[in-house]
DNA sequence: TTCCTTGCAAACGATTTGCATTGGA
DNA sequence: TCCAATGCAAATCGTTTGCAAGGAA
């Protein structure tokens, strides 16, 4: 993953590493405003430049929700699953599905790319509810 | 769908009927900016306001995509559909699918928002690729 | 006539950027 | 050493809001 980076002139500084484990750690997508609560001693701008940077380099990916830019460890470093957000207080949640649920979910994916004429490079399904503490 | 708005005691102004009638055209959702841009008659706040309106009268839905807010005429009016999104230049298509692959998308629905805990209300299918004019 | 809606301008929150300084390979 | 990364402050962008004036029921 550094070689990620380092494959671009780019430099995996502690800033980025602190940001990349913390990532790795929390069970949903995080914003940057969420990011720098949790790491106060990294600037709120070097934060949103070291996303857009691990999202150029396909370390993170970037989703979003009701406005605000949430960025998560990519599907191919972190496995492939899906979201549910709650429609009250806006929190994420992933979700992982057994291998026959995504074979039926890839099927649909496919025809809705064919049907629409788009070349498809991923898909993520979006649930919309009502999480447990807002119920 | 005026009585609708009636209900909640607000009006159908000619503003907001434009506003309908221009998502009821659109083949994907659109953007207040978009809006405006088409309707330059109208004031950006006040499309903001009538979006806010219509949204919370359930004749529009929102739908967030790269950071911008975009709105289409809900489900119950249109039909219900999906999105593709393209990664290159940000635009958005609706896309309908058959009655087998929306019931298959069902049972996923079901799964996921179980598993979760979440209540699921609502289902939206985002596949991410690259429109044919970006090809 | 009574409220709701509109217009405009100012306020806001999220994100980006310029520039001098620091730090990693 | 050299060039990329950082910190800070100012700028920008999408969106919201206050308030006085206009318009629909």
């Amino acid at each position: 993953m550094a070689e990620r980076l380092a494959v671009r002139g780019e430099r995996l500084t502690s800033g980025r590493r602190a940001v990349v484990r913390l990532l790795g750690r929390a069970d949903g997508p995080l914003a940057a405003a969420e990011i720098h609560r949790l790491l106060e001693s990294v600037p709120l701008s070097s934060i949103y430049r070291t996303l857009t940077v691990l999202h150029e380099a396909g370390v993170v990916a970037p989703h979003h929700t009701s406005g605000v830019t949430r960025y998560e460890i990519a599907d191919w470093l972190a496995g492939h699953h899906h979201h549910v957000v709650c429609g009250e207080c806006g929190a994420v949640s992933d979700v992982v599905l057994p291998d026959d649920l995504e074979a039926s979910l890839e099927i649909v994916v496919e025809a809705v790319s064919s049907q629409s004429g788009f070349l498809h490079d991923g898909h993520s399904l979006e649930v919309e509810g009502t999480c447990p503490a807002c119920q």
